[in-house]
DNA sequence: CGATTTTGACCAGCGC
DNA sequence: GCGCTGGTCAAAATCG
């Protein structure tokens, strides 16, 4: 797989998040409730997915710039939830992506090990491992059930490595809670006019 | 040939 | 205690 600074058609939609990755202190406030209604969505029938919703009008615009989830026009990336694991992963963050692709490329090399239908949707939700050994980092991408051109993906734990893809917002090096490295290039890259 | 994906089975947690 | 659901494992298949 390429990596998306070399393929725009990687990360399509991604909007970056330069104040949540200067601050990752900022991290733990009680947005984990938004990841909560997620996790435990699995056992509200219905319900769930409605409470994804508000939970995202509640993180749209002026409350997801307030964690550095910016949030513009047709966006995009919004994270719906940060959550710090009681589990010794360590931190949890899902995010709302807008993309045609399931699986967004953050850098890092992923490792598929489980596919499972999930109740509340309709699209099956993939389990990701980070291929590096040691490293204990695992994602799950699904489909917005309500939506189907986002994708929830949702990260738990923290790399404790480099991405292999090492990149640079203003000349600073970055790393956003999943691990991944933004870049503010000129080419492509939050310039999505 | 090694790494990755696929896919069914298995297990644990939770609600009833 | 039982059934349902989500998460993980592992063997086989596939790919580069």
């Amino acid at each position: 797989m390429d990596r998306f600074p070399e393929n725009p058609n990687l990360n399509p939609n991604y909007t970056h998040l330069p104040e949540i990755a200067a601050d990752p202190l900022s991290w733990d406030f009680e947005l984990w409730e938004y990841l909560n209604m997620l996790d435990g969505g699995a056992d509200q029938d219905s319900t769930s997915q409605q409470r994804i919703a508000s939970s995202e009008k509640i993180m749209d615009a002026s409350s997801a710039g307030s964690i550095g989830a910016t949030s513009r026009n047709n966006d995009i990336c919004q994270i719906i939830g940060v959550k710090k694991s009681k589990m010794d992963a360590g931190h949890r963050v899902a995010f709302r992506t807008q993309s045609e692709l399931d699986v967004m490329d953050d850098g890092f090399k992923w490792r598929k090990y489980g596919k499972k239908s999930v109740k509340n949707s309709p699209n099956p939700r993939n389990y990701y491992k980070c291929s590096s050994g040691g490293c204990n980092v695992k994602k799950r991408v699904e489909r917005d059930g309500e939506d189907a051109s986002y994708v929830i993906t949702t990260y738990e734990g923290v790399h404790n490595h480099e991405s292999p893809c090492v990149v640079y917002y203003n000349q600073t090096p970055l790393m956003v809670p999943t691990g991944w490295t933004l870049q503010a290039n000129s080419s492509h890259s939050s310039s999505s006019s």
